[in-house]
DNA sequence: AGCTAAAAGCTAATAGAGTTAGCCAACGAT
DNA sequence: ATCGTTGGCTAACTCTATTAGCTTTTAGCT
């Protein structure tokens, strides 16, 4: 028989289908290896354990989701590259709940750890960001976690199915952007 | 032998506690009845399952901080109420950073389901600090969103330890406070 | 006080998930 | 073609959640 030629990278993106499809907490290793064509103790010749697969998840994320801000706001300053970090954001955590979820535990273990890398090109797009806008140099730590926060929370909000009558929640999007904006401009 | 006399509530005051003390999601049912000083298969004639006392942990959470907020908000309006619901919030979070960690998986099943209660009177106590700010009347929702997306997230990030230099969060979370208060000013 | 039925704990047992050990076959380099 | 390495497998173990069924406390009633 022949082998499935797995390694991390593939363990990892079957894990985070998974996550994103029955979400995280259900993603179990027998499910990965299920979805894998292998057997469960397989998978522990290219993760460590569950805690590693689950930390390679959130680095994956922290990937890709930096790069798509990054794309996204190439060329754009101002309201525009706020406008289009946010709706980046967004996409990817209600497109990629799973995934995401995975990066709430956030303990990079050390400057090379994937995950702070990961966790920085998310920083550097925000910073971009607030390049746009006019600030005082000692308020731009402030204004990075104010954006980080409220992202954060209206997409973990959001992606829980917390808020009611999601009809309009496109709309109060629109209005939390025009919001930061208009505050950003002090 | 005597009985320990419990009930659901002292099963899931104790397994708050030790949430707070080790992580939710090291919570197990063995380390809450062992808590107790009883066997574990004793606390499921108290609660269903496992994700039963997830959500009565829940529910306590969001009981609990919204008397904290209506406390804190008394008599106070604009941008008094508003430091005031944060902090409050902050601090809960902050303190008890496992029961709040359960409140994340907002599936309320129904209106009379407790979690729906404790969650909506946390939303009064967010109208209320709205109410000492003159808002359209369309736009009250979408401001809720934001407070609740903001303060969420905030709390979130801080509670994981994800804003470096910790030292000034403080000031971060006075200048959030600020920029939210201006920003409902119009 | 004694009786009885419900409730609360306990022991024993089952099932499922993560993980480890040790075996064997496939694959790449020589 | 062969040899060492690597990847996958089976078997086995632990820990956790959960259920079944038994026993005893305990509250309410007479």
């Amino acid at each position: 028989m022949p082998r499935a030629g797995l390694d991390p990278a593939a363990v990892t993106a079957a894990a985070a289908g998974l996550a994103d499809e029955v979400g995280l907490a259900n993603v179990t290793m027998g499910l990965v290896a299920e979805r894998l064509g292998v057997r469960t103790p397989s998978l522990y010749k290219h993760v460590a354990s569950q805690a590693d697969l689950n930390r390679r998840i959130a680095a994956l994320a922290l990937v890709e989701v930096g790069d798509k801000l990054r794309d996204a706001m190439q060329g754009r300053a101002g309201r525009d590259a706020l406008a289009a970090a946010a709706h980046t954001l967004r996409s990817y955590v209600v497109e990629h709940p799973g995934r995401y979820s995975a990066t709430l535990p956030l303990n990079p273990q050390g400057p090379d750890d994937p995950i702070a890398i990961g966790g920085a090109r998310v920083l550097e797009s925000l910073a971009a960001v607030l390049a746009g806008y006019d600030i005082d140099p000692a308020d731009t730590v402030h204004a990075m976690r104010l954006l980080r926060s409220l992202f954060h929370g209206f997409a973990t909000i959001e992606a829980a199915g917390g808020f009611e009558m999601d009809t309009d929640v496109d709309k109060s999007f629109e209005w939390l952007i025009d919001f930061i904006d208009r505050g950003l401009k002090n």
